[in-house]
DNA sequence: TTTTACACCTGTCCTAGACAAACACCCAAT
DNA sequence: ATTGGGTGTTTGTCTAGGACAGGTGTAAAA
């Protein structure tokens, strides 16, 4: 029975997202984990261990960092996960939050009771009650962070993760099919009026494969009458110059999530920025802890999804300047 | 601008999905690839070599083994990749095919053009045109084959594909959903008339994030209105098995790339055969040379999509078999 | 023709050391 | 009180070659 819950450093790998270097580096400096040995002489996990390095990822990734935490038990870093963090540390506390508001609640149960059918019927009447903006505002960024937490925790299991990520990822589709489909905006009477419509690009960089916040984006400016260009998951930086490029889009759109590892997240953000052209915009949002601590030249930066109605007004506000600009010049000559 | 197209080892492995201890491994003992260094003493991976190595990622994928690849040069190896290969290694000939099907070519030039919008308008057409069923069979399924092979060849770029799989997605969703609306069935003179509709769990195993066989699973198995439950890509055996029982269905169906590694593809079967209870059914397919080659115990093997609809009208048969022979029972007692 | 035995092929694991980049901390200067 | 520039520490990833289990192909035996 111990060894049925044993696993290799491979599996540990893919399982909690930390790397066989870093895992045996670990063990010989910080004397955690500590695996067994199988008859080959090769390193053997118990769950319990691997339970205790998801823990310390999810910690990891809201910006504490090794030495602190290996030496510690588990419950402690339970603790810390529970009370609210260092705010040295984390930019988001959202997802650390213990209480459960009280409107998700019925979510998580229906994904705990495996109800597929009626997860989906609740999303989608949920979609028609408060409208899609909404929808995605109070209910599906929240969820999505509280899903994450109950997830480290032990409450939900992978399968229950990836129910809600499908399920999801259904309604959305069709939701931000249906607000495209709507011919005459009556009721969003905003910057959509007879101004130019931005072309947009939207990704995430490699080993990102979280793709919800990519569709919340997408579904945010269907609503603003933009429609998007969609790479999906996981395409590597020259590849997004590229197809900028190809595609002629105005603005590149990234999203990184809390555990995209932060080195990759500043590397990446600046080579794309010095690959593509200077008109273009770059846009990167998420909850990415890397996202929020460095200052990088001409990214936006998103910390909300409101911020994107915000950056769509002023994206309008530059062209306009610049077209008056273009005027004047073109008057004076 | 050499320096700008070299990448170092862990970007080589990202790239190709070669790990980095294949990469040395083959270099001490084939001498390819051989590296540059930079100036901390480390692999750089000029563009050429990573071209080559996927090249031979390919091939090994079909069949072919390490030591007649490497030594070979990059010409020798498309030429092998062109023409019809070794019988004994490679199983599907199709992806391998030079020659592309006129009714395809149009797909490819829009997805060359970048033309997004048109690409899903034409989609969209043609699954009204010649019916769900038949786009599936004869569009999307040799067209993914294709759009693989001219990513090798190097003709279509990764965010061609990338455009290319979220297009595609977002059709066959919408179609599913359709699909799933229409509430009488009267054209479909097919097994679902009052017989029960079985419960399927479609999903892949870790390390295969490839999504759209189980869209097209889903689709066609819509079509005889059997609604599946999916958990999208990458979920371990462990939970596939845990989430079957929890939602109690009577099928689990599986998708393997044609880049899933024989080894796992293997091991993940066996193990998830001895996890599942006897009574439910587990089907597995998809263009892994694994799957054809082994013999499995109490394993649906698919070569084609067209077996589900066999598979489907045998669980049927099963099920009517074994509640006549209950019957029979009760009635002897 | 099928089966068994043996040799070779091949990917992953091992150990242990080195180092660059990121981080934490302190102090001086604005 | 905040900013800027040290300095020392922390930390992930790279390096090397060796070892080995399991898969593959081939040749001999049934």
């Amino acid at each position: 029975m111990d060894a049925q819950l044993a696993i290799t450093i491979s599996a540990t790998e893919r399982e909690t997202g930390i790397s066989k270097d870093a895992l045996r580096v670990w063990e010989r400096r910080y004397g955690f984990p500590q695996p067994q040995r199988d008859s080959n002489d090769e390193r053997v996990y118990p769950q319990a261990q691997v339970d205790k390095l998801r823990v310390v990822k999810r910690l990891l990734d809201a910006g504490y960092r090794p030495g602190k935490l290996l030496p510690q038990s588990v419950e402690a870093l339970l603790d810390l996960d529970r009370v609210a963090p260092n705010s040295r540390h984390s930019i988001d506390a959202r997802g650390m939050l213990p209480t459960v508001p009280p409107g998700q609640q019925r979510y998580l149960d229906l994904l705990l009771a495996h109800d597929a059918a009626q997860l989906r019927e609740t999303f989608t009447r949920a979609v028609r009650r408060v409208g899609l903006r909404d929808f995605i505002l109070n209910t599906v960024a929240p969820l999505t962070l509280q899903v994450g937490h109950e997830w480290v925790r032990g409450a939900l299991a992978i399968h229950h993760e990836h129910l809600f990520t499908e399920t999801l990822q259904a309604v959305l589709r069709e939701a931000i099919q249906a607000a495209l489909r709507t011919k005459s905006p009556k009721s969003a009477g905003d910057v959509s009026r007879q101004v130019p419509i931005p072309r947009v690009l939207l990704t995430t960089l490699p080993y990102e494969s979280h793709g919800l916040g990519l569709l919340m984006v997408e579904a945010i400016l269907a609503l603003h009458r933009v429609p998007c260009v969609s790479l999906g998951t996981n395409t590597p930086v020259a590849n997004v110059a590229i197809a900028a490029q190809a595609h002629g889009v105005d603005i590149v759109a990234l999203s990184f999530s809390q555990a995209y590892p932060a080195s990759a997240a500043v590397q990446g953000l600046n080579d794309l920025r010095r690959l593509l052209p200077a008109h273009t915009a770059l846009w990167a949002g998420g909850s990415c802890a890397a996202l929020h601590k460095r200052r990088y030249e001409d990214v936006t930066i998103f910390s909300s999804l409101l911020d994107i109605e915000t950056a769509l007004t002023e994206w309008h506000a530059a062209l306009m300047t610049q077209a008056a600009t273009q005027a004047a010049t073109v008057l004076a000559a």
